[in-house]
DNA sequence: TATTTATATAAATGTCCGCTTATATAAGCC
DNA sequence: GGCTTATATAAGCGGACATTTATATAAATA
């Protein structure tokens, strides 16, 4: 309980389809930006706006080696983390509350209650 | 990587300050709606909606007894994740890219070049 | 059945953030 | 120094979502 918003901001950083495909891909190896865009479908300034979240919050850390400029995970222990927390969501179905697919105009329970 | 999208709605689910207090509350307990806002400086509407997120979501299961309704967690591994997540994100401190206090303006550097 | 208590839902609002387009920096090479 | 490649940054737009205010449902009790 001690200080909730980091352990938030980490979750929401996580919480992003592209941001987990880019720490997927990176794995426990180092890639450079081009690298990155090669692989997955995302523009080149949209995958440095990630890395940088990424990178602001340690998650992960950075080499450069002359034009290049190279990724790595800086905890690995994140990944296992994040292969819990993927085993669990598999296991989720939504559960969609029965939503109807018309609904009641708001005064028609009312006129006929009882 | 097979199911990226389930894994970026938990961890967006779980990456808000409240949702967070809220389960961690909860922990291994059940309580009701009304418990929770007596405990957590919130509404009752904005407790509602956020039970109803993770109830959506399966992380929270629900029981009626009465006029009360109570919450637990569905699955109590969550809150071990949460554990390492949370010791992880202790150990982060924002990687704030030395923003200076003030800034060139845009044409500054492109006049001084060179 | 009317009232009170417990909880949920709806609508409206403001904000944050992911994405795109355009441009800037930085390094290497001719 | 100009050119190319690799990467970062900035501005603008649009959508998603947390929050508030107001109201609805549902159960219990008198």
């Amino acid at each position: 309980m001690k200080d909730v918003k980091k352990l938030q901001k980490l979750l929401q950083i996580l919480g992003d389809a592209n941001r987990l495909k880019i720490l997927h891909l990176i794995g426990d190896k180092e890639l450079a930006v081009s690298e990155i865009v090669a692989e997955v479908n995302l523009s080149q300034p949209l995958v440095s706006h990630h890395l940088k979240a990424m990178k602001d919050n340690s998650l992960l850390s950075v080499t450069r080696k002359g034009p290049f400029i190279y990724y790595r995970v800086t905890d690995p222990q994140l990944l296992d983390v994040l292969g819990i927390l993927s085993d669990m969501a598999q296991n989720i179905e939504e559960q969609l509350s029965d939503e109807p697919m018309f609904r009641c105009p708001p005064w028609w329970r009312k006129m006929n209650k009882k």
